[in-house]
DNA sequence: TTGATTGCAAAGCCTTTGCAGTTCT
DNA sequence: AGAACTGCAAAGGCTTTGCAATCAA
């Protein structure tokens, strides 16, 4: 984990930023949360440290987003959802009637990914894909 | 046109719901603009009508999409885009590097939509699946 | 030292809501 | 007449921005 932590930091600084103790907060709780909205992100960084202001988790994320250190994708309606750049790679399906959220491997959207690639020329972000429809558990729409 | 009218306007009804301006205003904009915004379809509503509100719009909008008179899709980080139900059903692929929209016909997101009706048992909604990614237009990333 | 970063407050989009007046049936 | 609908104005959710103070390197 140090050897990680070492990684990502000199990266930050190759790039002329700079190590701060919000954004190894912020960095923590996507990877803890797993799946979070940015003001979930805050309510957790705050149970470490005071005073983090929402507009810093939001400059955060997207820096981090930047380093491929996490990715988000959007599962609603509202805000969106980040991701630790370290899970496996997944996209997600969302179900209309119940809210369910489902992830799915990549090798389950390969066949669009190919489909896309070879016809259009158009590479698949699948991270960020998602997937509106409706689950097994609910009834199909009338 | 005045057939397909008589229908929807009759569905309206059959539901308890009212035949006005304002709706038959939003509907015939949608139709006409293709892909637009609810303030693009405020816009072209106006050349028509004045007085009409943004409220309306969504209300109308919100009420047409129950009717299957209109869909939307989410291409971008701002508003939806409102299309007419009339139209064929696509889906649309984003380039994150020039934002260029592509349509695509559902036969190219078939292959998806099987695998997740096989594996998973979900029902996709093509008319409402946006995929992002990059087109051959754009480098790719690095 | 000094430029990057932060907290704070304000503003900005987009969308929804309460309500009184209006309109469709 | 009476319920549905509209315009208006205000509020709400999420996100961005300007700026002075602070902090990492």
């Amino acid at each position: 984990m140090s050897a990680e932590n070492t990684e990502w930091q000199h990266e930050l600084r190759a790039r002329g930023y700079r190590l701060t103790p919000q954004r190894q907060l912020v960095l923590e709780a996507v990877e803890e949360l797993g799946h979070a909205t940015p003001e979930e992100v805050l309510t957790e960084v705050r149970r470490k440290a005071q005073g983090v202001n929402i507009s810093t988790v939001y400059r955060t994320l997207e820096l981090l987003e930047g380093l491929q250190l996490v990715t988000h994708a959007h599962l609603g309606h509202g805000a969106p959802t980040y991701h630790p750049g370290s899970a496996p790679d997944h996209a997600h399906l969302v179900c209309r009637g119940c809210d369910r959220v489902i992830e799915v491997e990549p090798v389950d959207v390969a066949p669009l990914v190919s489909v896309l690639e070879s016809k259009y020329a158009f590479r698949t972000d699948v991270r960020h894909l998602t997937v509106f429809g409706e689950c097994d558990r609910c009834e199909p729409a009338t």
